[in-house]
DNA sequence: GGGGGCGTTGACGCATCCTTGACGCCGGGA
DNA sequence: TCCCGGCGTCAAGGATGCGTCAACGCCCCC
């Protein structure tokens, strides 16, 4: 099932980190590690997390300045960890654009607790559109898996719908390839670009009209996906 | 500021009541107070705060009950206030629709920041928009991806995103030839300049309107580049 | 047991992109 | 004046990615 359980945990101590990413996995997260600021950012931009959990304390980048950098481009929600109790930190972190600030030590089940309602806000507006995106002579229908074209219903395979849908709940913004791969067919089809290219041929065929020039499923070459509305 | 300064705040301590609605009315907040479940509840749904300040211990109903009512037929940002320290009572106001849980006692200015944090939350704009950078006739959209020129897409191969994006995110610094390399082609091509003035030729010619006089993407000789808004 | 739908592979032609090298321009210094 | 390094431009190759097609196995339902 896609969306919502991506998490981007970023922290310079391999200890806490690793502790934190069996926790998270143990909950059902698909967890991404960064180490330092750079490489947040650098996964951030590539895995596309839901939450990110970031520690205050890293080795070459203040913490503060990834959210600053995050925020440029990225709604995210952020939750930060630090082992600074009092202060003006969090009140830092929190004007920068942090969504919640939990103090070392923690306690798991309150920081995962946490974690849950940063995505579930997140994701809420999106719930409170409709279930159904038009889009030129197509009706897509998340909810009840029904796909409409000129009113007629279109039958699709599993996979293939499985590959509609990440791309159609991203409609507008460009899923990269792993992203799409690791959603639709597991982590370990990461490189498997060949079924990109074979089912959206196919779901060109039945959904565009004329399948040589989509109109909706737009490949960028190198990167993705997109699904234009 | 007009909108986005309501807050309800429910507490049946009379004391700490008048102290909260004092600090937050000085801090620009329009302020409704409630002592009780059922005030609170028909308070909500009279003056429809942008945020609610919630203590869990109340006289008449439980304060998870409050938040339950509330998220029946609302949206609206619930930080949870309380005295208990430890167990289960985050997790179980942050699962039942809290967005912040702050214990007793606690700094003002951090409870002032957090209930900053989540009304701008609440006031994002929902998914559909993003991030735009503006520049000129230029308009990059770093979560999709995209880049418009007078309003007609651009498109770029992953290479020339790559950097684009780099200094994008860097706009206004200056980028060193050695970070951008690194960033886009990866460490063992810190020295490789050619490519930069390869690429920065490209995205010139596809993004500026007189390649031969640059306004946005400007070389900064010997040492780097830099975008210019 | 047969048949059809589905997922998985591999091969091929084609377009695009990355890389690499060469060349000219310009400004500063010998 | 000449030299030289950094920069911008251009073009050609080789590599990569994409779309297409077809074949193969598998599983489930008939």
């Amino acid at each position: 099932m896609s969306g919502g359980n991506r998490v981007l945990v970023v922290d310079d101590e391999p200890g806490l980190a690793r502790a934190l990413a069996i926790t998270l996995r143990a909950s059902g997260w698909d967890v991404t590690t960064a180490a330092d600021g750079a490489g947040a950012l650098a996964a951030a931009a590539e895995h596309l997390p839901d939450v990110v959990l970031l520690d205050l304390g890293l080795p070459d980048i203040s913490g503060i300045d990834v959210l600053t950098a995050l925020r440029a481009w990225s709604r995210v929600p952020v939750v930060v960890l630090s082992a600074r109790q009092h202060g003006e930190d969090k009140v830092e972190a929190l004007d920068a654009g942090a969504d919640d600030y939990v103090t070392k030590p923690f306690a798991m089940n309150e920081l995962l607790a946490r974690l849950r309602a940063a995505v579930r806000r997140s994701a809420a507006p999106a719930d409170g559109e409709s279930a159904l995106v038009e889009a030129g002579t197509l009706s897509i229908d998340l909810a009840r898996r029904r796909v409409l074209r000129d009113g007629t219903e279109v039958r699709l395979t599993p996979t293939e719908w499985a590959m509609l849908e990440v791309l159609v709940r991203n409609r507008g913004r460009l899923v990269p390839r792993r992203q799409l791969l690791q959603e639709v067919w597991g982590p370990a089809y990461s490189d498997e670009t060949n079924y990109l290219r074979v089912y959206s041929a196919q779901l060109r065929r039945k959904l565009e009209d004329d399948p040589a020039a989509p109109r909706h499923i737009i490949t960028q070459p190198g990167m993705g996906y997109v699904f234009e509305v």
